[in-house]
DNA sequence: ATCGAATGAGACATTGATGTCTCAGAAGCG
DNA sequence: CGCTTCTGAGACATCAATGTCTCATTCGAT
């Protein structure tokens, strides 16, 4: 038995083990490492033996998430066409993380002092430059500033899964509850 | 020493530790009985005799945040002039309410499938039906709906306030930000 | 000043989650 | 089939937070 064969066995095991626990872990953010387990379907020793612990599994999910969001940045393609159209772009790709995102952001709360994963950051750059272009080239208002517009886009995304997710607004209209919003609030209104 | 007396002093104490306890676990939304305690300048036993337990302060908690939310819509007048400035009078008197509203938020997705205290729901029918009266009004756009838009309310000020918190954001342009998000958005654009 | 209530500090048992371990069984491979 | 590896279940020990209790002390009212 190769070495490959394993850690490709050992990686969709590992990747099956994540979603499922971040699906759950959305949903009920104290969940136990056994009621994680169990959900994906397999013991406790073995969630054991695929991450240290607990730390090691929202580490494992942080990782996870942070690399969806870094892959629906690149393919929002934010540096292109309008601003306004790479952020209904970035809204679109952003979708299927963002319950995983609002997990991680209350969880990130826990943190406190620690040091969050630099990573955030460059997705927190990348948001702010788009709005920051949009801007320099009109479209947006320059009365909000770059890291508050960020702000409340992660807050949009987070209480449209959380609502979502509760049945109090439909998931179809996802991206366009947050786009219509938030770019109605971005952009630059004739009348001002 | 009468009943009364004492009735008084008890609450004044009750308050003061509430406060302190809002603050403290806003910050941290993990934080300890003991670390309550300290911060409120008091014993871990004194802080028990008031609160039977963790799941006692957190629900004197809410109705804490639930009795000054529904002074603050009172104190907006919901239902007089515009729906804008209506909100925006909303806006500013949740100000100093907006952190332990998010701190309660967050508490309240672990009580899951516990009944959430019904007065929650008066205010969300409130601030709806403010939406609604914006949007009969020919104020508010229709695409969004009233459930949507308060989602949204309610994200924002959380975001807000921690972003503040966090000195993302800066602490005075609080009422401003949120206001002119949330209506940029609400508000019908003629160029639509 | 004195009495009674309230407090703070600490000891203690309890609970729940965690992490580690073992062992028998299942699943992979040759 | 026989071997190795991984798994699941359970039995522990550990640890942190909680809740309860006692007792000396402090505070406030009279």
């Amino acid at each position: 038995m190769s070495h490959s064969m394993y850690a490709c066995l050992m990686t969709v095991d590992r990747e099956q083990v994540l979603r499922t626990a971040a699906a759950l872990l959305t949903r009920k953010a104290t969940a136990t490492m056994d009621e994680v387990a169990r959900a994906a379907g397999i013991g406790r020793a073995t969630l054991h033996r695929h991450f240290a612990g607990r730390d090691a599994l929202v580490r494992a999910l942080e990782a996870l998430g942070l690399q969806e969001c870094e892959a629906a940045v690149a393919a929002a393609r934010l540096d292109e066409d309008s601003a306004e159209q790479a952020l209904r772009r970035l809204i679109a790709e952003v979708e299927p993380v963002s319950g995983l995102l609002a997990f991680l952001v209350t969880e990130n709360q826990l943190f406190e002092g620690e040091q969050v994963n630099e990573g955030w950051a460059r997705i927190d750059a990348a948001v702010a430059a788009l709005f920051r272009r949009g801007q320099e080239r009109g479209e947006f208002r320059i009365d909000l500033t770059p890291a508050w517009l960020t702000e409340a886009f992660y807050g949009l995304v987070g209480s449209c899964a959380w609502a979502v997710q509760d049945g109090r607004v439909a998931g179809k209209d996802f991206p366009y509850m947050i786009a219509e919003l938030l770019l109605g609030g971005a952009r630059r209104s004739v009348e001002k």
